[in-house]
DNA sequence: CCTGGGGGTTGACACGTTTTAACGGTCCAG
DNA sequence: CTGGACCGTTAAAACGTGTCAACCCCCAGG
């Protein structure tokens, strides 16, 4: 469908015979040792506990290292030492922005940490990860990062069993014995209609994927209490001003029909907030292009403060996600874990979103 | 600066004593062959080559292997075999829609051939990426996928000497024993203006980063080619219609600054051109809040075609890079190369951008 | 001069798997 | 009845590193 047509200007050279200074990989520790005229005991204590030996000696073996290019073989230091030092990243959907930006925390975390990220997608798909998962146990991981498609408890708890820790990402623990960062969503949708009843709306129109999505119906729970709450009372609101527009997925599209559905359906509510910026980018257009200004007839407001939404026509109010934080405190905590399991106390951190007001509310 | 802020509910449980079926782990192929009562090397062909091992005697193993929980440890199997079955995918950028879109294609890919991803940012920094790329030589990875952040082809060479093979991605190769997957960019640009010129434009501007980068170079080389095309000098133009405006970063901040001084500074000209999207969105918002209309003033094409540009307020036309099929067919030539050296041939394959019409240009 | 001690180094073994040559058993043909 | 071929299985030797007990040497103290 999207695949550009390939010019393959493949003129390709036949590969050159290989370097004749023999099969690649095979300088080991012995080599550097017989180069450096000590033991391979010695190279690997330089290696790894470098106090531990004489300077000049470990000079030497320093040396003897950058002359022959030697590279340390993770594998055979993994299997000896029982474990290694990657850590798997299991996400449901790479396509999705939040996603991107907590693996961007990861990384980082990880670079700095000496850690290596093996990158997994499970696609909202259980087989997807339970595949995933084998595979990542026979890595060896250290401990994986994962965004449960489902109720994927027990399998964490089959893999803790054979020394793999987990910490899972944007959902909450079910047991205790587990470590758990998320993001408040009932705090984001209360958040989100506190401030559109500030604003003076009287009526709520929330625009939303699937209720059987956790996101969507905990920002839709954090919505209602707002209208529960005395300030709305004070109002003479209630629940009755809040409506709910249920589209199947959660792309622009979706905004732009359900907008379409609003303003076809009857008198238009003062405000609308969506799920996602997603639908709330569509759902702007649609408004735009019906003549509806935003937002002196309605305000509107989305969630995820994803980068595009300053740039919109109007730029969207919008509920703001820690996702990088949330990457490298998640990595932070499984790598406590992994570090020192015996202290190690197991937390579930709940980040709270924060408001940011732009012109689509002003 | 952007950390939500933190309340951990951390009640926290000291984590139970291990569970006392020993250490983890301890299930190796030994335990299996006792089990089911027969050899380690039994148990080693039935994982490897089943087809080697009678069926009833399989049969129990593999119950043994399901009984006892038996997951095969990886880093044994990589030491034995002198290469594992995981690559390495380095990155420019991982905030950046495009990468992300070929990381997606990439993972899939290897998923689907029961390979592991090894996920790793430069973030555009040399230093960066020579350190992570010694940790993908430690894990002995079977090859790196790699957006060089400058010539890097020193570092690559050393690598194939080690045995590490490499495909380089959006970047052309400056060696012909090597593999290369990139997108035409000299052709994206003509492209885009050559569309521009059909529509009637007949002063272009064109909005782009440092010229240094060799994505926004290679589009400018491409918009002026077209300039310089037949098509354009039947209407009595040439390169004086076009205009660079050079802005030091490509987000859409710095693109509604761009647009701002164009405004500012005079005429506005027929059309613009932008070295992406990112840019494109913000020079549409400038120009709208400044009463231009798009495209009846003035047309507007942006460069990537990412998912947001279909729900700007004027949907914008873009030039379309096949990110996700960049990333699959990458991952399969060096797959391709690794599993039979022997007579694969380096290729280097260009994509061909495609135009996508949408009202910004109607 | 002898002894004790300690820092520095050594060498052998273990890690879990794959591989290969050798082995025993079975069946068929001579 | 016997020799050989074939099939399935086995035992043992690697892969490259980390660990640890033993060892060597040199020096200080007796």
């Amino acid at each position: 469908m999207s695949n550009g047509s390939r010019a393959a200007s493949s003129a390709a050279a036949r590969r050159p015979a290989r370097p004749a200074r023999g099969r690649p990989g095979t300088v080991g520790i012995k080599q550097v040792a017989q180069q450096a005229g000590v033991s391979p005991g010695t190279v690997s204590n330089v290696l790894n506990r470098p106090e531990r030996v004489a300077a000049t000696t470990r000079a030497r073996v320093e040396q003897a290292i950058r002359d022959l290019g030697f590279v340390r073989n993770g594998s055979a230091s993994t299997l000896r030492a029982g474990q290694g030092s990657t850590i798997g990243l299991m996400v449901l959907d790479l396509g999705n922005p939040f996603f991107t930006e907590v693996a961007r925390g990861v990384e980082d975390e990880c670079s700095e940490r000496g850690y290596a990220v093996i990158l997994s997608s499970s696609a909202a798909s259980p087989e997807r990860e339970e595949r995933n998962m084998l595979m990542l146990a026979e890595q060896r991981v250290r401990g994986v990062l994962i965004t449960p498609v489902d109720d994927t408890t027990a399998r964490l708890d089959r893999l803790r069993d054979r020394g793999v820790e987990a910490v899972m990402l944007d959902h909450i623990a079910t047991r205790p014995h587990q470590c758990a960062v998320a993001v408040d969503d009932v705090a984001g949708g209360d958040m989100a209609v506190t401030h559109l009843l500030d604003r003076g709306a009287r009526s709520i129109a929330y625009v939303t994927g699937p209720l059987s999505i956790r996101q969507c119906a905990d920002r839709r729970t954090g919505a209602r209490r707002a209208l529960r709450a005395p300030r709305a009372a004070a109002k003479d609101l209630d629940e009755a001003a809040f409506r709910d527009v249920i589209m199947p997925t959660m792309t622009p599209r979706d905004g732009q029909r359900a907008a379409e559905r609003l303003i076809a359906d009857g008198p238009l509510p003062d405000a609308i907030f969506c799920a996602n910026d997603l639908l709330a980018m569509g759902v702007l257009r649609a408004l735009l292009q019906g003549g509806v200004n935003v937002p002196g007839d309605v305000a509107l407001i989305g969630y995820d403060d994803i980068e595009f939404v300053s740039a919109a026509a109007v730029p969207l109010t919008s509920i703001r996600q820690p996702m990088y934080q949330l990457g490298r405190i998640a990595t932070e905590m499984l790598l406590d874990e992994c570090d020192n399991p015996a202290e190690h106390t197991h937390q579930q951190v709940m980040f709270q979103p924060e408001l940011v007001v732009r012109d689509s509310t002003r």
